[in-house]
DNA sequence: GCAAAATACATCCATATGGATCAAAAATCA
DNA sequence: TGATTTTTGATCCATATGGATGTATTTTGC
């Protein structure tokens, strides 16, 4: 709309994406715009939050996993976590055992309806990044997947001198 | 998987960014990892939910924007924004005033407190961002910004077919 | 011009979230 | 061995979140 008004959309967003903190706001943004789309998504066909897909992602394709070790590659707190895989339990998705070798770790194991539900997540998910990546062809997806790589193993990802939390 | 051992954290983290859903997992791992460190620094430090720093960056650099507009910079819900404005103006960061052109909108004007408090938040971010891509070299970064810059302008980003939302 | 639809923003309410704390089980070490 | 510290996961509580709804204003269609 018109004129003396709010500045123009599209504009804004490339100016911000060309501003100092660019690369923060761009990858930044993309992963806000997905999870807008794709939160919403699994809370209404599911009826579960985000984080307890992620979870069950990790226990079928990791089996016999501890709950810690969904942390490393899903980076949330310990408590949500801790709850996401209390539902999944009460929905039958997924049991957990007490370890053998280490009586305060449970060992986490899916059910055979935690299988089947996670192969129906997992085609609308490679579905969504399909969608996503679409601007894409496939040699920038290498070289954008090889960045992001990158950027993963970097020592000050998770651990920040800037954000006193090393 | 072994016997005994927890899978090993680096080999979880590389097989699942090897996998179908690698390009989804990678930068959405990245943007998590970055979001803990973040978040809690803004949360403890400025006693404010991150998007209140989102939304006090896009008033101080676009000033006379309307929440609405925000909304194109940081996709969030929509009463996410209007909870975080209202925060800002508690503060006196903010100014909120009816729109001359527009009885339903309000043009928001950063004040001389909410310029000075968004500097020394921009030099943080600055500080975080040098860190999070440490790893990257400047032809890389200028690589990855441009890849990034095409999936935001991606059709489908902000409007799935896959997941019902267009 | 007037009713109907659309838009901007605020608010309500049920639920999710995360920091802090707690309990239980290793691991460390004197 | 027994005391101390560390680690794993559960729970508590105050707050954040988001969908639905409400209110006011503008736009659209006739």
């Amino acid at each position: 709309m018109e004129t003396g008004t709010p500045l123009d959309r599209q504009r804004m967003l490339d100016q911000t994406l060309s501003s100092d903190l660019r690369y923060l706001m761009a990858v930044s943004y993309v992963v806000l715009a997905n999870n807008q789309v794709t939160n919403r998504y699994i809370e209404r066909r599911y009826d579960m939050p985000v984080h307890a897909w992620s979870a069950l992602y990790a226990i079928v394709t990791y089996p016999g996993l501890r709950a810690k070790d969904i942390q490393h590659l899903f980076p949330r707190p310990q408590n949500t976590i801790s709850r996401v895989v209390a539902l999944l339990e009460r929905r039958g998705l997924v049991r957990q055992t007490v370890s053998d070798q280490d009586g305060r770790a449970k060992s986490l194991m899916p059910t055979a309806e935690g299988k089947k539900l996670l192969g129906e997540m997992k085609a609308k998910a490679l579905e969504r990044q399909e969608e996503m990546f679409s601007a894409l062809d496939d040699g920038e997806r290498r070289i954008f997947l090889k960045l992001c790589r990158k950027i993963a193993a970097g020592e000050r990802l998770c651990h920040s001198e800037a954000m006193g939390d090393s």
